[in-house]
DNA sequence: TATTGTTATACTCTATAACTATA
DNA sequence: TATAGTTATAGAGTATAACAATA
């Protein structure tokens, strides 16, 4: 997805030592070449750390989603289907922020792949209802099974308690 | 940018209560409707939570860098730039994981606002420093107060040791 | 009149291949 | 040969307008 890099921190406020191998010499009002690039402004920010940790996780997680031909959407989309069977697609709109045209598309293609049905809303003739079919529940056991797998390689640097403790700040940020 | 969505919550494993205004009526095997989403399941995972919450910070960024017309990797551009003083591309792409093509643009888009000059590197003829300009200077002083006014509002439910654990634990995620 | 699902379409973001000039 | 910067371009993701069917 992206290449994460090592992000290698220096101290802010330094003004970056120019020649490292000629320490005798001394050099003209020329520009100044960075060795060692600081990030440590960026990483007071709270959004800067919180998206490139949401991306070390989604890719790690599509990596092992490839294997079910799963992009973080499609999972997610399932996942609700599963744990909300007969939701609509206005209703997964509103709850993943997808806007409708955008999800049309996703829909079909899970229907195609024969893990979705549509069936009649049982009040509103205008919308329609999503299940899972046999195959596509039995896709989404393994694929949840896999997703608690990532959640335990992401977190590995984190204890259980510290893990909790990071999803119920997240929470605070956006709900 | 993207409509949040409250996220109401339900807790997980609930079947959907189908009709919740005819409780007598036994109902034929119909298709449910769902009344609540329930999303808990979701919530569990790292990503998911991360995902929402940098793009609750980053819109609440973009709204307020609007003023300055610059767009989150504009300002961590320039960001990089003012604590790196003749910081290269290449290390801008390094360092933020952007590829080198689609930095071009920026890069280009900047200069022609006057607010970073390119200067010859000291030491290697094929790279080129990227500076501020005085105007680059002033715009960057306002930015990055009006960047810690947002890190304040989008923190607002976390105590101050709260966000420093949140920080701690990001970068836990990702370094 | 308002809402669900849909089509068409535009815009942005991200990714790959290939070129040039310098090392 | 390898790297920094660049061009062109393709693909994915996200956005708005407008329509038919139903409420």
């Amino acid at each position: 997805m992206m290449p994460p890099s090592p992000l290698q921190k220096t101290r802010a406020g330094s003004a970056a030592p120019a020649a490292a191998a000629a320490p005798e010499r001394r050099q003209p009002a020329a520009a100044p070449a960075v060795e060692q690039v600081d990030t440590g402004y960026l990483e007071t920010l709270i959004g800067y750390n919180a998206r490139r940790a949401a991306l070390a996780v989604i890719e790690r997680f599509m990596a092992r989603m490839a294997a079910f031909e799963l992009k973080p959407v499609d999972f997610s989309v399932l996942s609700l289907i599963t744990h909300n069977p007969g939701i609509t697609s206005r209703q997964l709109c509103n709850a993943l922020g997808i806007l409708p045209p955008n999800l049309v598309g996703m829909i079909n293609a899970l229907e195609r792949r024969k893990l979705i049905a549509r069936q009649p809303h049982p009040r509103d003739g205008r919308a329609v209802g999503l299940h899972l079919t046999g195959t596509g529940r039995k896709l989404m056991r393994d694929a949840e099974r896999t997703a608690m797998e990532v959640e335990t390689e992401a977190t590995r640097a984190l204890s259980a308690a510290e893990r909790q403790t990071l999803i119920r700040l997240l929470k605070k940020i956006y709900l």
